[in-house]
RNA sequence: GGGCGGUUAGCUCAGUUGGUUAGAGCACUUCCCUUACAAGGAAGGGGUCCGGGGUUCGAGUCCCUGACUGCCCA
């Protein structure tokens, strides 16, 4: 019985049903094509577009969900509008556009490992214990049974993904391609492994990228200490020089302190050497113009190992760098008696033994920004290590432009002023652009056994690297150098962002792409549209136009021709997502306590108001203040929708009792009315059309908020507000009526709100697919709404009858104002007297029917004059007063009309001003001058008739 | 320190290349349980568009400047 709808919409009863159908039934599935050209021309280009991966360990929170309710609207709006407009094709056959949305997690090496380490700790067990082999079992077992989750999350939330198509960064498939990518980036000399200063987490005991420290701001010291300076001899001269420094404990590592050339309080020490205290080591001065000499005292400690500008110093002064302190944080045997300390105990173990020996001069406050690990918040140590890299920066072996070049002209205009990659909001180009030219090497070693092992060999025998060459499968037995068996691999994993950069390519085959295996690639690749949050343009988006380029370039078209950029970007279009916050505005935080969790609001109100009040404030560029208010507001709405389906399938079978029906399946998939139709049925038509028009011109902008408000308004504001209660009175079934009147009216009814039904859909897919599926009982031309056809844009749009519409609907609002104010009681009806001219007298005439109802009038009268001690409303097009024989509230009358006439004065003296105004009428285009006179004259009557009828009022 | 954004109704936000008297949702006030819907209907109140200066016939919109505020990078 499925137009037996419950009278009140309960998310809770469909939704679940309807997300289990839509993975079940495998609806967003695209098949690899068959014919590897089968691509543009047939076809109609493809809609790809890939979702950003959540962590494997994830949860969703509100970001994700903003993201995929804007990537489940451009999917399902794209795949309706590449459905058949021809209801008679069947299903399966689609000739329009494809629309593809992959799903997928990635392997989060740090997080991960972090989950499945604490696990091991409340066993009191650890991965060291287990032996890398089985920790990289456990965590596997971890992912079989927890990971994933958020993917659950989403198939609930119904986003219409291909799930036959959801991958895992660690699948033995992507696999291939990330050491495929690491192998060809090596033999063209583009990795390369060696000593650097990197951000070294002491708790995740790995390096991170820059990208994975954040600053913040701290409440620190300075610390102001003094080294002897010695003599020739080698003896203490008595003299000091005093060096500031943030961070004590690393003087255990000074292999030198610096000024600046030319600072005179130092000129004398040039050559000199110091003695670094508690170390006692002879350390020498060297001069330096990168030394700030305005900075604490001018004088700074160098310690190589323990920071960048540092060991860039130490480099060019040739000193040696030493390493006090080990994975963990603690000083090391460098570090001669505070060997075994942790470095903040160190700190004040040393700084107290230099007060002991009173070479601490002074300490000051000072504010200083230190980097934090992003995943753990503990404070990043700069250290010495030995990592591998990417040299973004350089060529490769053999010429041609280095990755960073190519991620760069991917995104800046071409000489006909085409972007192979378009941003949305357009400034993030600029941020972009401005990261990528400063953008340093990247750290891809991380120190971790969880992620994709590096391919690399180390020789015991002549100590050089093994990297298979490209397309080898197997592993190296032997040195390429020197031929010895004894190689062992790399312990060092990747980056989780180098398999995720991967992604684009990867997903569709790479690097197996061959005649065979190249119909994904070649129907896919570039995808469409990357829609993400600003937090990871840099992590991810620079990430993969850099990989996405360099590794897609040597694949030919599909018609063998060399691939342009333009065809080499991962992607054509980039939207960055806002922030969602709380309804302060606050950034929701775990330790603010502001966190709203989508899953919960989801269960109160339902999926489709929480993705409609996401979209209806989705606006680019504009963060989110998350409201449930508003969410309150749209579970309203698609109450409201749900109502207004039992209406009508409530006069459908009232119909189908008087012997009347109306097969759905017979409608036209546009909604139509003929010329002749009622005038309320054109306008419902013509309001669609306009609606649709917008809807889709917003979506083509990003303009979410635009089209779900769009919807949101012709809904409510015109479909139930106005049709519905027009056409109430068509819907006669006392036997007087006619049958032909009834169907003509269910029809357009029907007509209208099916269209409505698919118009909406993206936005809320849930209910209009209850509803969707109640209006064809059980006999739906589709297994799913989200397989039909999208309402197009329209061409031609019946504007007359909205001009005349939107005289009877000011008509019945004034009447209704007028009742309102002189006190008619709710259900009283009454004769209005209307003066209009004759066109729109002949309007009102035809369609007297719908002032009377709306505005529950008995009778029309069209005079010449409204007659005297009536209250009255004027509008440019008309004079209405409603008949009533009680008194008119005379004090209430006289103070809307004085408001009434100062707000003419106001805006006819602005009219004045601006049409007596020589320069004005010269230079103002006509149609402004002309509308400009319009009103003048139009206010310039309203004024005259409220001072008259102020006049007449009787007096005080 | 460098860069980017924001400031419009009580709240959250729109406002196209400058063009008639600045809009929406929510909130608020009053009336109404009229058989689709009280998660509803009807009517209504509410804004010197952050301050100052400039360009222009015309500025919420463009330019300069100040204040406040948010973010990114170092």
């Amino acid at each position: 019985m499925p137009h037996d709808l419950p009278k009140a919409y309960d998310p809770t009863a469909i939704e679940d049903h309807w997300a289990g159908y839509w993975v079940r039934e495998n609806l967003f599935a695209v098949p690899t094509p068959t014919e590897p050209a089968q691509s543009q021309a047939q076809d109609g280009q493809a809609f790809t577009i890939l979702l950003p991966p959540p962590n494997v360990t994830g949860r969703l929170h509100m970001g994700h969900m903003l993201n995929q309710t804007e990537m489940d609207i451009l999917t399902r709006w794209r795949r309706m509008t590449g459905a058949p407009a021809d209801r008679s094709s069947s299903e399966g056959q689609r000739s329009g556009r494809r629309a593809l949305w992959v799903p997928g997690t990635d392997h989060a090496g740090i997080a991960t490992q972090m989950m499945v380490e604490r696990q091991l700790a409340e066993e009191g067990s650890s991965r060291q214990n287990l032996g890398r082999e089985a920790f990289v079992e456990r965590v596997w077992a971890w992912k079989r049974h927890y990971g994933g989750a958020i993917l659950d999350q989403m198939k609930r939330l119904g986003a219409s993904v291909d799930w036959s198509r959801e991958y895992f960064t660690m699948d033995e498939r992507l696999s291939v391609a990330v050491r495929e990518a690491f192998v060809r980036l090596y033999h063209q000399g583009l990795i390369y492994r060696g000593a650097y200063i990197v951000n070294w987490c002491p708790r995740c005991q790995t390096a991170i990228s820059d990208l994975e420290v954040v600053h913040q701001e701290q409440k620190g010291h300075l610390w102001e200490i003094r080294y002897p300076v010695l003599g020739d001899g080698g003896q203490p001269t008595g003299e000091y020089i005093t060096v500031a420094t943030t961070r004590p404990e690393t003087m255990l590592g000074d292999t030198a302190v610096a000024i600046h050339p030319e600072d005179e309080r130092y000129l004398h020490l040039h050559g000199k050497k110091l003695r670094l205290p508690l170390m006692d080591r002879e350390i020498p001065i060297v001069v330096d113009a990168w030394v700030s000499r305005e900075f604490g005292t001018g004088a700074v400690k160098v310690t190589p190992a323990h920071d960048p500008n540092d060991f860039a110093l130490g480099e060019r002064h040739h000193l040696p760098s030493i390493n006090v302190m080990d994975d963990r944080g603690h000083i090391n045997d460098n570090g001669g008696p505070y060997a075994g300390l942790e470095r903040f105990a160190a700190r004040k173990t040393i700084v107290r033994d230099l007060e002991e020996r009173q070479l601490l001069v002074g300490i000051k406050d000072h504010v200083n920004n230190v980097g934090h690990c992003d995943r753990c918040k503990t404070v990043v140590e700069p250290r010495l290590s030995t990592q591998w890299f990417i040299a973004v920066n350089k060529e490769p072996d053999g010429g041609g432009a280095s990755m960073a070049e190519k991620a760069r002209a991917a995104v800046r205009a071409d000489a006909n002023g085409n972007k192979p990659i378009r941003f949305t909001p357009e400034n993030y180009e600029k941020i972009y652009l401005n990261w990528m030219e400063d953008i340093h090497d990247w750290c891809i070693s991380r120190q971790l056994w969880w992620g994709h092992r590096i391919p690399a060999w180390h020789c015991a025998a002549c100590r050089k690297i093994t990297v298979p060459q490209p397309g080898a499968k197997d592993d190296p037995r032997t040195c390429a150098h020197c031929g010895s068996d004894q190689i062992t691999q790399e312990t060092d994993v990747l980056d989780t962002w180098f398999s995720s950069g991967l992604l684009p390519v990867s997903v569709f085959e790479w690097p197996n792409i061959t005649p065979q295996t190249r119909a994904d690639f070649d129907a896919f690749y570039p995808t469409s549209l990357l829609v993400t949050g600003f937090d990871i343009l840099f992590f991810w988006v620079a990430r993969m136009i850099m990989m996405g380029c360099w590794f897609s370039q040597d694949i030919p078209m599909p018609d063998g021709s060399r691939r342009p950029l333009s065809e080499s970007v991962p992607f054509r279009e980039v939207y960055i997502h806002a922030l969602v916050r709380d309804a302060n505005r606050e950034k929701m935080s775990k330790t603010k306590g502001n966190v709203i969790d989508p899953i919960e609001i989801v269960k109160q109100y339902g999926t489709d108001a929480v993705r409609f009040t996401l979209a209806s404030m989705a606006s680019p560029g504009t963060d989110i203040a998350f409201n449930v208010a508003r969410t309150e507001g749209y579970r309203a709405f698609a109450n409201k929708i749900w109502n207004a389906a039992r209406f009508i399938f409530m006069n459908v079978d009232k119909a189908a009792e008087a012997g009347l029906t109306v097969d759905p399946n017979q409608l036209p998939v546009l909604p139509m009315v003929g010329a002749d139709a009622p005038l309320e049925d054109r306008w419902i038509v013509a309001e669609f059309d306009s609606t649709a028009s917008k809807v889709n011109r917003s979506l083509e902008e990003y303009r979410y908020d635009d089209a779900a408000n769009a919807i949101y308004q012709f809904f409510w504001g015109s479909f139930c507000d106005w049709y519905l209660e027009i056409v109430k009175s068509r819907l006669d079934f006392s036997e007087t009526s006619e049958s032909g009147k009834i169907r003509a009216a269910l029809t357009t009814l029907l007509n209208v709100f099916e269209a409505s039904l698919r118009l909406l859909s993206p936005f809320m897919p849930f209910i209009t697919e209850e509803i969707w599926h109640a209006v064809y009982d059980g006999n739906a031309p589709a297994k799913s709404i989200a397989l039909t056809c999208y309402p197009p844009i329209q061409g031609v749009i019946d504007v007359s009858s909205q001009t005349e519409m939107e005289l009877l609907r000011s008509l019945v609002a004034e009447i209704r104002g007028l009742r309102k104010e002189i006190g008619v009681e709710e259900k009283a009806s009454t004769p209005v007297e209307v003066r209009v001219d004759a066109a729109k007298r002949k309007l009102i005439e035809e369609n007297h029917g719908i002032v009377e109802r709306l505005a529950r009038v008995s009778e029309v009268r069209f005079v010449d004059h409204i007659a005297a001690g009536l209250s009255k409303h004027s509008t440019p097009a008309f004079d209405v007063a409603v008949v009533y024989e009680k008194k008119i509230d005379a004090a209430a009358e006289r103070e809307r009309l004085t408001k009434d006439i100062a707000r003419y004065e106001k805006g006819l003296a602005a009219a004045e001003r601006q049409l007596g105004n020589e320069a004005f009428l010269k230079k103002a285009p006509p149609q402004v001058v002309e509308g400009l006179k319009k009103q003048e004259a139009e206010t310039r009557l309203l004024l005259e008739k409220a001072r008259a009828a102020w006049k007449a009022l009787p007096g005080e």
